[in-house]
DNA sequence: TGCCAGGAACGAACGTCGTTCGTCACGAAC
DNA sequence: GTTCGTGACGAACGACGTTCGTTCCTGGCA
């Protein structure tokens, strides 16, 4: 291909915007709904911007950065709740379901989320903002920074076991409990007799009782203090 | 190179312990430890072993499977108890803290346990445990069905908080309480208000306060019922 | 004892990855 | 009109996981 032939193709395309970080972001996120974490690669992300990928360094500090950027873009997508004494747990519960719903919509995100938790303004806003309702409960600061800490953790998770491409998850319940009860009774003898109760809700079902059950931990631990 | 001296090399070496499955995860797992997860790749390990990757795919199912096995062993050498009605409480953080501590001991192995959590018997045995324990608590089987998934979880995130080859876990709090409380106090004013809260407690203590509020969570659950 | 089959070992290669470097084009400033 | 800085990018490097075809060794059978 001579100059000139590469000098008309880019006049050829003059709307092509200009790349920016959001625009690197974009198109990552686009990617990693549509085929996962392990698709967001350099190069991938560069051709659906139709460039190369070493243009993506002035935006972006690497990959690792990449996935930084599109953590903080979810999370930053979240809408807080307005602290009120009267509903602080209902308002807990919202919170951390937008939480994981945010982080389901991109599946396989939640991996990063885990392994390098970002420590930057969009996640202290969802901090700030787990405090200001555990507070309103009435909770001692020491006994809210606890499940603050706590909450992140089963949020990424609960994300992650949502997450799982899979059509089916009814389906996928079923598989789970033939797989318990179809050990060994003498070697695993409670796992087989209760795997109905192992496998027994959907994951929003599971994720609501992981958050009530740390919520009247703490609430055990302030009484008893 | 002639066929002649490759035999010679061959011979040279006689000492040479016979490839096994059991010798490429224990190669994998020195690895692991000295230079954590991303240097355990095929080609080192095969380094390692003194042979070229492809010959590691006898016994290993690519590096997943490699990954998947080490787990395996890993969790396979956490001691089991043997529940006592009387104890439980003790039991179970003693289960779980030995849990946590083989994941710590291979530092970053516990991201795989999240992203792709293993159903072999080394990880049923653990989930065995936990039953009788917590139905020895006085637990129903629902109300000891729901912890052993948290638990579980606890466990993987503790660990990998835990991780960070760090050498000042102390170093560590201090960095985190400094921008915590450097933050704006205009934006995020509990999160200032509160540093010393949020970064209290050694990873040790974090983690036995984490597994108290699950257990004190489950029986106010059963309580309520 | 000689021979053969089958599986382990492995050299070489393929395609893809993240990342870097040097060059080029272009718009702003003077 | 010239210069200068910066974004864009082609090309390449080294490392990765994995596969294929061949070679070699060994244990069992004739």
């Amino acid at each position: 291909m001579t100059a000139a032939a590469a000098h008309r193709s880019t006049r050829d395309r003059p709307a092509k915007p200009p790349l920016s970080e959001d625009a690197v972001v974009d198109a990552a996120l686009e990617i990693l709904k549509s085929d996962g974490l392990e698709a967001v690669t350099m190069r991938r992300v560069a051709t659906a911007l139709d460039t190369g990928p070493a243009s993506l360094y002035v935006y972006v500090a690497g990959r690792e950065g990449l996935l930084q950027a599109m953590l903080e873009r979810i999370f930053a997508s979240v809408a807080l709740e307005d602290p009120d004494p009267a509903r602080w747990r209902a308002q807990l519960h919202a919170l951390l379901l937008r939480m994981r719903g945010a982080l389901v919509a991109h599946a396989g995100i939640a991996e990063t989320a885990i392994a390098a938790p970002p420590r930057t303004d969009a996640t202290f806003r969802l901090v700030e903002n787990m405090l200001a309702i555990l507070l309103a409960g009435g909770l001692d600061p020491q006994n809210a920074a606890w499940p603050a800490d706590i909450f992140s953790m089963v949020v990424s998770h609960a994300a992650i076991e949502t997450d799982v491409r899979v059509t089916d998850h009814q389906e996928r319940a079923r598989k789970l409990y033939e797989t318990f009860s179809g050990l060994s009774p003498d070697r695993f003898p409670l796992i087989t007799a209760h795997a109905a109760e192992l496998v027994d809700g959907d994951a929003d079902k599971r994720f609501r009782i992981a958050v009530d059950v740390v919520i009247d931990g703490v609430l055990a631990r302030t009484a008893r203090a």
